[in-house]
DNA sequence: GCTCCAGTTGAGACAGTATCTCAATTTAGA
DNA sequence: TCTAAATTGAGATACTGTCTCAACTGGAGC
């Protein structure tokens, strides 16, 4: 996981970005919780090592990284902003479980063409965009299910 | 436009929901606001009104209407929320200038199919979805090619 | 290794959206 | 009219995120 801190260090110096010592917490921090994850989690995260970097010095670096290409920022409205590394991957949207926040991607290449089809119809030049559904994955909706066996008098309620 | 009044009216009152003065108002200055508004464009509309109802109240009401299906919250992250009414419209998606706010509705069933498509694979229940392509409209656009024109030392600057 | 300085940091103030508290008020049904 | 319960307003509060500014530091040049 941490063979990739060399490059992500490497984009930086040639954006003329200097290492400091928090960069460098937070680009490990980065690696090590992966995924999908919140200002809040690389915070404990550094609290847990006994890393010393501030709340603002964390939301600066995040907001740098997403600059330099090396991390997206999922825009979640009501919710704390999510972050994930970008490390070449492919273009991919979410499915956000409301039961248990589980975070599911997915590539549709077909949706992103017929995105740029509408803008191009439009005249509208797209800079970026956010696509993400809200549901229940599959875990929940088997729990539910399970639920609804053991208590008859809820089956019925649901809207 | 205010003749949809009453059909809100009765939605609420179906729902139980009590019809205050505020609420009437809020009503009121939803069809007058129409399109796209957020809480403070209301606030604005009822202090040139004279109307007298408090910022909780008006949050508190939007959220009401949202939950009764005669509003919709369109989250745009680090802005304010947008509301519009739904008034049986078809369901749309949003282009959002960032140079001028502009929001431009579309509608493409094929991308609403699609994402159905994916969920059924994941089987996840699909309960929402945002869609917000974010860039630069067609009258922006051409804005800036004429400045381009009169400023060729910026053309070249674009990345 | 030393110097220098522009870039960076930390602590806390601040901005902004949105919700909560709770006493006072109001609605709507009896 | 009476009453219970819902609703309201003013301001406190929660929470995410940015800004301020003095102190500090990375790294280029020597």
């Amino acid at each position: 996981m941490s063979s990739r801190l060399p490059a992500m260090v490497q984009t930086l110096r040639d954006r003329g970005i200097r290492l400091t010592a928090e960069r460098r917490s937070i680009l490990a921090g980065v690696l090590t919780c992966g995924g999908h994850f919140d200002v809040d989690r690389l915070l404990s995260h550094f609290r847990h090592q006994g890393v010393q970097v501030s709340r603002a010095t964390v939301y600066r670096s995040l907001n740098t990284l997403v600059e330099v290409g090396l991390l997206r920022k999922i825009d979640l409205g009501d919710r704390p902003s999510l972050y994930e590394p970008i490390e070449g991957r492919e273009h991919h949207e979410h499915m956000i479980c409301v039961r248990c926040g589980e975070i599911i991607e997915f590539v549709e290449p077909e949706i992103e063409r017929l995105q740029q089809e509408v803008c191009r119809r439009s005249g509208f030049e797209p800079l970026d965009h956010t696509l993400q559904i809200y549901g229940v994955c599959h875990a929940c909706n088997c729990k539910d299910a399970a639920e609804e066996c053991s208590d008859p008098a809820r089956a019925g309620a649901g809207g």
